[in-house]
DNA sequence: CATTACCAAGCAAGCGCTAGGTTTGTAAAG
DNA sequence: CTTTACAAACCTAGCGCTTGCTTGGTAATG
């Protein structure tokens, strides 16, 4: 996030939100954390809500473009899955995890057309995945008769759940939690 | 959940706390969900926050009595993993699914003693998890270098994310989705 | 001298929860 | 049977507090 009272504001609002939850946040706790009183906040955002859809807005274009650029650098379809895993590990338990986190806790807090519009953007993301995960079954690297919607899935819930327990300071380093997960998933593949 | 007024008001509050989150459900929408006023609710419960309790400690019981009979009737580690699973995602996507969304999304809304308590119930749960994967990595179901802790998180995370996205509705049932959850997590048993 | 960033004060609405009284179901006592 | 007793379930009314947000003004920057 940019150095600019709007960024410091949007990094804060994902500290906050991600561990008192969105509404337990009053915009008062908000105003404390960046030094300001609770009105200033609103020469910045029409609302509280709005807030909220900047920090999903920044994380998902965010982590879209540290997608895309991992796709770069990958040759194989194997590697290439490797290296989704490990850019998705990143973006959940690295700098951008609290966000990640509000992502999915505080969706609920989102109003419709809000919710809507993050959808697309959100469908772009997974969109990347699909388009990899295809490929790898044509070249056999995912056997015949495995879904790759169902695939995406489940292996997006295993990736996304780590942001709950994994701990960087543990013994288990990212790039060996996302070659564990390439086991798990892809077993054909190795 | 009895039909008592307590039971309703339980089952009311979790349908409710799963569609709108605790914060954003008051206690006025509480009771006219079940047809009372907002104050009545207090004759059954001390607080809000004693309701959200109440919602959690009853889903833990429920499904750790299901994984209980879930392996009464599994005999070797394979068939236990297998049931393990279906056990779990019936907890998730099936009658309890409300109230286990709850638990996980609602976590913070709880205060700290809380939490305490019913992190203790929930290590029970995690147990069998745990006892099962052990047997099964030494009976070599599970390949050597494998964690089961990272095992059961990634595992763990892959179901609870179903909560999401699964409809029963549609033309994956449950059985056949356990059954891909198995050959992901598990490759080497079959 | 406009723009950006902020403060001070406070409003209207909604919140969890309480107090005190009323109804309803049940079952023993007369 | 009827009466009495009593607790559980519920209602009415509203208190005290917090909330998101507004308004009208000030200070600093370029």
């Amino acid at each position: 996030m940019e150095n600019t009272p709007r960024g410091r504001l949007l990094a804060a609002a994902a500290h906050l939100f991600r561990m008192k939850g969105f509404e337990r946040t009053t915009v008062r706790d908000l105003a404390q954390e960046v030094g300001i009183q609770s009105g200033s906040i609103f020469h910045h955002f029409k609302t509280k809500e709005e807030i909220l859809r900047c920090v999903m807005e920044e994380v998902i274009h965010l982590n879209t473009e540290r997608l895309r650029a991992s796709m770069a650098k990958a040759n194989s379809p194997q590697e290439k899955l490797y290296e989704l895993i490990r850019a998705e590990l990143n973006s959940i338990v690295g700098e951008t995890g609290e966000a990640m986190a509000v992502l999915i806790f505080e969706w609920r807090c989102l109003k419709e057309d809000s919710q809507q519009y993050l959808l697309e953007l959100r469908n772009h993301y997974e969109r990347i995945w699909l388009n990899v995960l295809e490929e790898a079954k044509i070249e056999g690297q995912i056997a015949a008769d495995r879904d790759v919607v169902v695939l995406r899935r489940l292996l997006g819930g295993a990736l996304a759940w780590s942001n709950y327990w994994y701990r960087s300071e543990g013994k288990l380093d990212i790039d060996q939690l996302a070659k564990q997960t390439l086991y798990m998933a892809f077993p054909e593949g190795l």
